[in-house]
DNA sequence: CTTTGACTTCAAGTCGACTTCAACTCCTAG
DNA sequence: CTAGGAGTTGAAGTCGACTTGAAGTCAAAG
């Protein structure tokens, strides 16, 4: 439950750096290339002060990309975002397709699982067995 | 092509990309790269021919990469089998680090997939009660 | 006052894994 | 014989997503 926009707290780039796992620099770098729907405001320092939603966001950044979302469908996403109400649909669009890639590549993953797990076991059968060496005779037989 | 099926029963490299998925000139690369344990023979024409071993092994190599071994790391349990026999634990370890690897990876993955989907599931019933546009109030509150 | 460390900008460099290019050779079909 | 398609080589180019570098600013601690 978020609450309300008045007393918000500003963050600085290192305690967002540190909530995210993100490098300073690639902050600086999404910021740059248009991944955050607003600005990110500054103090009178000039030094970028982080709402509570865009360090979410910042967040959430992080598991799109580790799943393989490239920076320019967030950009796609964001700008929607940034275009205010009525073009929800699409961006839900984005936001399904990527679940199905995902999924797609928790499948593939998972058979590249099996078939590494299947070699895995061979060689511990093989060790228990004392029969290694026969791992290998006339060629990589080993599958 | 050419219809040789009837000693050792040989691949050309056409043969093997179709099977593995690999364009030719990734199993020329692999080659050069030394990810393949025996060497890859020619015929009389100087032409690459693989074996069903060799096959099969690039089958594997691209489910190893899929699931992200680099390949200095497939080169050096090639190198361990080339070598024969005798190191078949080191070979082991390998594999299996790598399996925890992916294993992590598919972990990762699937909690990248629930923020996604938690976000999809937002859009979806705002879309459908027709509230959409309150998903935009004064910030990406989306989550 | 000086040092420390976090911050600022813009530009250039890095990385792995291909992919593309250029310039061939060889075999088979028509 | 000629065309087409598969194959050969080594070198160079591409790609995305950072990462690093250079050169500086700013605020509080010692």
């Amino acid at each position: 439950m978020t609450v309300t926009t008045d007393t918000d707290a500003l963050l600085s780039i290192g305690e967002v750096s540190e909530r995210t796992g993100l490098p300073t620099h690639t902050l600086r770098f999404y910021e740059q290339e248009g991944l955050f729907a607003g600005p990110v405001r500054r103090n009178a320092a000039g030094r970028r002060m982080y709402s509570e939603e865009q360090a979410h966001w910042a967040r959430v950044c992080t598991k799109l990309r580790s799943s393989g979302m490239p920076l320019p469908e967030i950009h796609r996403y964001v700008a929607l975002v940034r275009e205010g109400p009525g073009n929800e649909k699409e961006r839900f669009a984005i936001l399904r397709e990527h679940e199905n890639k995902v999924a797609q590549q928790v499948a593939d993953l998972q058979e590249a699982l099996a078939v590494i797990h299947t070699k895995v076991e061979i060689y511990e059968e093989a060790l228990s067995a004392g029969t290694a060496d026969q791992l290998w005779r006339d060629g990589p037989t080993c599958d």
